[in-house]
DNA sequence: GGTCGTTTGTGAATGTGAGCACAAATAAAA
DNA sequence: TTTTATTTGTGCTCACATTCACAAACGACC
């Protein structure tokens, strides 16, 4: 295999491939071809191998892709074979429901702590964490906590942000609606359900 | 202006664009350049121009586009300048977060209904709502209400999702993992927060 | 071992959105 | 009125993701 740029579009969908191959490694299926897989998930058969194409052979012609094997090889691309820490800041309504949330544990995932400026929230649990001022951001780093997740109102969004980084932060889930600067080395993604809800309205 | 197909990305900055437009209405501007926009939204001036300009005409030559005019235009486009309600079903944590969220109202969304298929949530308020039973669902035409939130669990979502748009809905903001089968008459958003947080690590 | 049906991997073709350059339009100044 | 400084709108180009088509790889069966 050459070396190609890795489009993002393809990045963007493992998490949906590695969802599927750990479904039929629940269901003790040992091989699955690219065009059961497009049914399964809706999409082109040419896509699903490509994708998979970027990172080495992970199939074999005349069989199909093993399941075991391809499931534990995108959970190493992703690096999720080892359970990755997420901080959470914010813990208000949406922050509760994140932290609550079981489906993240299926792809190795974890919020680790949560942090919050209102007095009146710090030292309060949710689930089986406790709840942290936000002064103890800056001990993220030895913490080894690179991701985090920004559920706090817009207008704190950047001076949160701004010390998230300054604490080793590198990956950044935002919840807040509104710009938010970071440097090109922090991979951001923003996720604006109002805006999200706004577009429905047009197709109708 | 010619016809031109609108990319499905250009109504997707639609939202942000006039999120902008509306801060400027406060602030009492009268016009803004293309220029000034994009570094407030961090893009590029030319997307911007192409962007509207697939609608007509929005700006002056030498002045730049007039701030009230174009929020409204922008408004019209996604049909937001007659408020939109919509139905939340599945009033569990996501769900209420979702009800309580302030940040719909400025787009003229609102949530009408809350739907959920536990009898004891059933008959007890959530904000200034009652939650309704599922079984309910079917009135969801006669009370003009045609775009619907899911936060329901992933098997109950297939199911609900057939009543809903048997109910006349035509717009779908789905937070359930997994896909979805929906004709292709109804606008379905899918929003799939564990699988973006597992892109993270990728760039880690 | 050879043949046949199946399925992968990938170079090439296609389609589409983003970026660019410039002409036309406008306002303000000369 | 003419000139100059802006700024829009848009055809064109470029970049890139998706789709296609086919050769090569593989298993099964004879
Ligand atoms: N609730 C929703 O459904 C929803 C929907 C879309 C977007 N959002 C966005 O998500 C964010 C959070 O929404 P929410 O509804 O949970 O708000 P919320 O007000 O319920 O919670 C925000 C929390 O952040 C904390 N906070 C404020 N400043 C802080 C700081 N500097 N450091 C640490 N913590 C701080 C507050 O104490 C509070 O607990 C907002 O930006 C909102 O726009 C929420
Ligand atoms: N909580 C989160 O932060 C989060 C994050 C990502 C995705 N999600 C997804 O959002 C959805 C909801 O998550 P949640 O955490 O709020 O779950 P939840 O269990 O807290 O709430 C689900 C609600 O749906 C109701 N329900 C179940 N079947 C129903 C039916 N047939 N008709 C109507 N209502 C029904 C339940 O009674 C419950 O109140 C799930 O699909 C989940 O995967 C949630």
């Amino acid at each position: 295999m050459k070396y190609r740029r890795i489009p993002d579009e393809t990045i963007q969908r493992l998490p949906m491939y590695l969802r599927a191959f750990s479904l039929l490694e629940g269901e003790k299926e040992l091989t699955v071809c690219s065009r059961q897989l497009a049914v399964r998930l809706g999409l082109n058969p040419h896509q699903i191998r490509k994708d998979l194409s970027y990172f080495g052979n992970f199939g074999r012609p005349g069989v199909g892709y093993p399941v075991q094997t391809t499931a534990r090889r995108i959970r190493h691309i992703l690096k999720l074979d080892k359970t990755q820490k997420t901080a959470l800041v914010g813990a208000g309504r949406l922050g509760t429901a994140l932290v609550a949330y079981p489906g993240f544990s299926s792809f190795n995932l974890e919020i680790a702590a949560v942090f919050d400026s209102d007095p009146k929230k710090i030292g309060k649990k949710i689930g089986h964490l406790t709840i942290e001022s936000a002064a103890r951001l800056a001990g993220l780093k030895k913490r080894n906590i690179h991701l985090a997740i920004l559920a706090v109102p817009a207008d704190a969004a950047q001076s949160v942000t701004d010390k998230l980084i300054k604490a080793g932060v590198r990956g950044l889930l935002n919840f807040s609606p509104g710009r938010l600067k970071v440097p090109a080395s922090v991979k951001k993604i923003d996720i604006d359900l109002a805006s999200q809800l706004s577009i429905l309205p047009y197709y109708l």
